[in-house]
RNA sequence: GCUCCCUUCGUCUAGAGGCCUAGGACACGGCCCUCUCAAGGCUGUAACACCGGUUCGAAUCCGGUAGGGAGCGCCA
């Protein structure tokens, strides 16, 4: 059978790292060995669950580029199914309905508790056929009560756990609405998934899981339990420590296949190599060599992995984010060239997007101000003259490029017995209002020879008063 | 409390009994390159949680201890 792999988040809140890693690896399987990624929201908590929140798991993948072969399916339009399947449970006697009230569990739990106990439902009405009456029951899954589940899981290997251990859980709530884990069970069934990829946090629901599927007659799936992915600060990831919406690194200017990158390298490794294109990962991804301990959040490696990215991307692929972050800036610009020449300049130079976008505003608009600290230490009797001589040459240039702007600014150095950084700094100071900046010529180049000019001459006329 | 899972540099990882004087990457420091800032190159600091055992030999196998995590809901 063809590997079918599943991404099921619950839309109770947004779609963060740690479900795009899980999303990732079902994606990456499923293309690695020809199979199909199906996408199933989990929205079985009416209570919780929200339109708002799908849109955002939906739009953050795609965003990601991790686009479902099948789905989005929804499980609330599935519950006539789970209806039928608990049916026929309750008719094989597989199932039965449990009349305890949550008066009664409360209790059963709090006694439970105080003799050291596991918490667990001790199945008193398993084996009863009466009702009772002003009750509305719930339906309970007949777990086997002796003997072992084995969950043979990929990555962690041979895991045991006795059936004595579980109890009966509720598949059927009082007003009839299936519950999680049988929901799972009957979707993975009936989507024929063959790999259940998912966070180590489920490794416990399994034995129950694995249960329920051979009672319905089914095989169960290869599971893979993957690693949690902890804060920064090896905690759990919570709402204060880097659990943000992965929308949220959109918009902080990362490119997606420098976080899948990152992702991918949480938990999993391909000898030495850190940077993978898209391509590369579904090539080299086996779910078989996932570790199985949890890793912490990095900040700085996502960043270094970004740049990384942005330094390899074809630069067409830089216009669009970089558009979005000046426009962020107040900056409008419809020059496609224009914005891919810039990327192109400044990509080596900054971590991020909208550090490019910030870094990059003097093209756009002439400098406010000169840094002060800077122009007393570049800004003498020496450099006004060479400036002066730069600007006369540059104006009467034979045409405008890097390599022609170059020229001239060595040969103005040179003449005035300088080093080639005694006119760029005040170049640069002139036209950028600071110190920093792609080389001169390609900055001055990408200015445009009237802008530039003007610049000079402005810088001059302030720095001669 | 009970059950299950995890444990190599600060962080991500390589490592399947001798190839380990433990390798790579991020970060950090130094040097080089250099018109600035970067990028790049070279280089340095830094780890097998602990205790026992098996073995000629253990980061690797076994047992225990400690620490961390998850689950034990009419949540998912």
């Amino acid at each position: 059978m063809s590997v079918r792999t599943r991404f099921a988040p619950s839309p109770t809140g947004f779609l963060h790292i740690g479900g795009l890693r899980t999303a990732l690896f079902c994606w990456l399987y499923a293309r690695r060995h020809g199979g199909r990624f199906v996408l199933r929201i989990e929205d079985t908590d009416l209570e919780r669950s929200t339109e708002a929140a799908i849109q955002q798991i939906l739009d953050g993948m795609e965003w990601a580029g991790l686009v479902a072969d099948e789905g989005p399916f929804y499980q609330t339009r599935r519950f006539d199914r789970y209806r039928e399947v608990i049916d026929e449970l309750l008719a094989e006697g597989k199932a039965y309905r449990c009349y305890c009230t949550k008066e009664e569990l409360d209790a059963l739990r709090a006694e439970q508790l105080a003799r050291g106990e596991k918490p667990r439902y001790d199945g008193r009405w398993r084996d009863r056929t009466d009702a009772r009456p002003g009750v509305q029951p719930v339906v309970r899954f007949k777990n086997p009560t002796g003997g072992e589940v084995v969950v043979e899981d990929v990555v962690h290997g041979r895991v045991v756990f006795q059936n004595a251990e579980l109890d009966d859980l509720i598949i059927a709530r009082s007003d009839g609405s299936p519950t999680y884990n049988f929901c799972v069970v009957v979707d993975d069934m009936d989507m024929n998934v063959t790999h259940v990829i998912r966070g180590d946090d489920h490794l416990n629901n399994t034995p129950r899981q694995q249960n329920m599927l051979v009672a319905l007659g089914r095989k169960p799936p290869v599971y893979a339990h993957l690693p949690m992915i902890l804060g920064a600060d090896g905690a759990k990831l919570s709402k204060r420590h880097g659990a943000v919406s992965v929308l949220q690194y959109r918009d902080e200017g990362y490119l997606p296949e420098a976080l899948l990158n990152y992702l991918v390298r949480l938990g999993w490794s391909h000898g030495d190599q850190e940077i993978f294109s898209i391509e590369e990962m579904v090539r080299a991804f086996d779910i078989t060599d996932v570790n199985k301990s949890a890793s912490a959040f990095n900040a700085e490696k996502l960043a270094w992995l970004n740049q990384q990215h942005m330094m390899r991307a074809e630069p067409r692929r830089l216009v669009e984010p970089l558009r979005w972050q000046l426009q962020q800036l107040g900056i409008a610009c419809d020059d496609d060239a224009h914005l891919e020449a810039i990327a192109l300049a400044q990509r080596e130079r900054a971590k991020t997007l909208k550090e490019m976008a910030a870094n990059s505003l003097f093209f756009f608009q002439p400098p406010a101000d000169y840094d002060e600290k800077a122009v007393r230490k570049h800004i003498t009797v020496e450099s006004i003259a060479m400036l002066a001589e730069a600007a006369a040459r540059l104006d009467r240039l034979d045409g405008w490029d890097a390599a022609l702007i170059h020229a001239v600014v060595n040969e103005v150095a040179t003449a005035a017995g300088a080093a080639l950084g005694k006119l760029a700094q005040p170049l640069r100071l002139a036209v950028c209002g600071g110190t920093v900046s792609p080389p001169i010529d390609a900055t001055l180049a990408l200015l445009g020879r009237e802008e530039s000019l003007r610049r000079i001459e402005r810088a001059l006329a302030r720095w001669r008063a």
